[in-house]
DNA sequence: GGCGGTTGCTTGACTCTTCAACAAACGTAC
DNA sequence: GTACGTTTGTTGAAGAGTCAAGCAACCGCC
């Protein structure tokens, strides 16, 4: 092994200040999501994807993948939405090993009811102040990151 | 409650993005630290805090502020750390309600073996193939992100 | 000097995530 | 058709984080 190519400051510094927003910011939305409508920021993740997703419907492969989560956590997950009722499963008609998940009417009016809260706590703490120069800086350089860790996963 | 104010198509997707991010890379930092030194992305944080503060001591409430962190959070961690050797509490000589973070001997010499291979899984994940510009544009909204969150907190 | 509010920290219960092991169905090659 | 490796999904145990409650020390004030 070489010499380790170490941070520049200013590398040291975003990467500082990124591990900082990595840390509070799902904090932050957590606890609003929490407190206005009983769900955490990946399960509002997923009824959202399903919520537009064609007859609300997503095999359970695909909306992992879409959520950024491993097939298990998504399991467990789907299973507490099942158990309150937002959620159910289906089988697939296609291939006997895959699962749908499907958002239920009772599903549907929660996350249209905790969408504009949540809008709003989204745009508070992330959007507020910042110019569309910043936006596009924004989406830029974490889709490079996004690259980064495809094209070099630790698993 | 007026009309929600939605995000536009371009925060959207910047929001997409920095979701994948946060949800994404922690998991890749965890896994590599995991596997080749044995502790998580926070517990690093901790122990390089720790390694450049004076005296390679801190206290509990300051390291929790420079680490992000609850306290509840942070005790529990250090509680780890002290179990496997890396750091000790010691009482605080000037408030008796306070307690210090020290490094130990074991301690640093695990941090200065983990540091070169953690560094470059920052820079495979984070900030390979970003130009000068981008890590600047990363600093400085991530910047204002922090500011949101301190400006108007939810817990 | 002691009362009341605040600060620093710990604890335990609850919840969530990961990881590894597992099972079932698929598909390809022979 | 059957054997092998892969894909899809679930499960249970272990590890971590959050939250609320609690305790002790501090500080300002009367």
């Amino acid at each position: 092994m070489s010499e380790p190519r170490w941070l520049t400051d200013d590398e040291q510094q975003a990467w500082r200040a990124l591990a900082a927003v990595m840390l509070r910011l799902p904090n932050e939305l957590d606890r609003q999501l929490k407190r206005d409508a009983g769900m955490g920021e990946y399960e509002y993740w997923v009824l959202a994807i399903l919520s537009e997703a064609p007859d609300r419907t997503l095999q359970l492969r695909d909306l992992a993948e879409y959520s950024n989560a491993s097939q298990s956590r998504l399991s467990h997950v789907i299973s507490r939405l099942e158990k309150r009722g937002w959620v159910r499963r289906e089988p697939s008609p296609t291939d006997a090993r895959a699962s749908n998940a499907v958002l239920t009417d009772d599903g549907w009016d929660t996350i249209v009811s905790a969408a504009p809260g949540h809008v709003e706590a989204v745009r508070t703490a992330v959007f507020d102040g910042l110019t569309e120069r910043d936006v596009d800086d924004l989406k830029r350089v974490c889709g490079h990151i996004l690259a980064n860790i495809d094209a070099n996963p630790q698993g």
